[in-house]
DNA sequence: ACCCAGGCGGGCG
DNA sequence: CGCCCGCATGGG
């Protein structure tokens, strides 16, 4: 067993913040420890939380091709635990609605996620909801993945594995309409898309990079770009994000998606993605601009 | 019966 | 550019 020191971290809320962690990792609470468990394309890591503020300890355990340095290296970045969360808050905090939202979920961070596994997880879930997009990578993973005997679970697939699937095969893991992206996007990092050299791209080029893929988007690259590669200029928008723009700071007032990105690089310059990730975590948790737009809708 | 869910591609003007 | 539609599928 191996220890870290995680000065604030919330796992709880990283975990259930709609991450790609959030969608293939398992997590419980118990004994006063929080713990987490996910498996990547060479093995599994198992964490214990524990302790709170800056006595935040977790400890942690892996099999699988990671030498010690490898894996200690991937458990912090997966977790954002460098990210300078002073500096980021000093950033966002620009307005009433924005220190509301720190002040309320302290702690939550940016997750690193390998790229295909984030990709594959936010082409899966476009126009679809938290616990279905769960429930259809963990089928994935099921289904796809290789057995290691060795640690007794299957791995996350690889792009390989999930292109030589067949479109009737995907389906039945619950994808729907979105498994032919799926195959199309695991052919394409099969087949010699270079997602390491995106690594060494802005912001710009990047994500005209991902959105050649077919089902990929303005919304799903930009997730890419942030949850993969920590491009924290990246900002998704998605339906949740546009009405609470709206609401908060155009009085309601309908905005193009151009518009908004505009409005974020201006405001959170630099941040723009951790801001994001606020603002759409503290939408949600109080329903924010969404008892408004049904009210709209009665009497429209 | 309808609406919604971390959208995207294609067609139209 | 903007708008509108269909795309599966399960849950309120």
């Amino acid at each position: 067993m191996h220890m870290l020191n995680a000065n604030d971290f919330d796992l709880a809320l990283s975990f259930s913040s709609g991450q790609p962690l959030g969608f293939y990792a398992d997590y419980r609470v118990g004994k006063g420890k929080e713990f987490l468990s996910y498996v990547t394309s060479k093995g599994i890591f198992r964490l214990q939380c524990y302790g709170s503020g800056a006595r935040k300890k977790i400890d942690y355990e892996f099999e699988g091709g990671y030498s010690e340095m490898e894996a200690r290296k991937e458990v912090r970045k997966r977790l954002g635990l460098d990210d300078d969360l002073k500096s980021v808050y000093k950033a966002i905090s620009t307005d009433a609605f924005m220190k509301e939202a720190v002040s309320a979920l302290r702690g939550l961070r940016i997750t690193q996620n390998e790229p295909w596994e984030t990709t594959l997880c936010f082409v899966v879930s476009q126009v679809n909801n938290m616990k279905r997009i769960r429930f259809t990578i963990k089928n994935i993973i099921e289904r796809f993945g290789a057995y290691d005997a060795g640690i007794g679970a299957r791995l996350f697939p690889t792009p390989h594995d999930v292109a030589k699937a067949s479109l009737a095969d995907l389906r039945r893991c619950g994808t729907g309409f979105r498994a032919s992206y799926i195959k199309s996007a695991a052919t394409a990092f099969a087949e010699g898309f270079d997602a390491d050299a995106v690594h060494g791209m802005n912001y710009r080029s990047a994500k005209t990079e991902f959105m050649r893929l077919d089902g990929v988007g303005d919304k799903v690259a930009d997730c890419i770009l942030l949850f993969a590669y920590k491009k924290l200029d990246a900002f998704p928008i998605d339906v949740w994000i546009k009405r609470t723009l709206e609401h908060v700071y155009f009085s309601g007032h309908r905005k193009g998606i151009m518009a908004l990105h505009e409005f974020a690089e201006r405001r959170w310059d630099g941040y723009a993605g951790y801001a994001q990730q606020y603002i759409f975590q503290h939408a949600r948790a109080n329903k924010i601009a969404k008892k408004e737009v049904q009210l709209k809708r009665m009497f429209s």
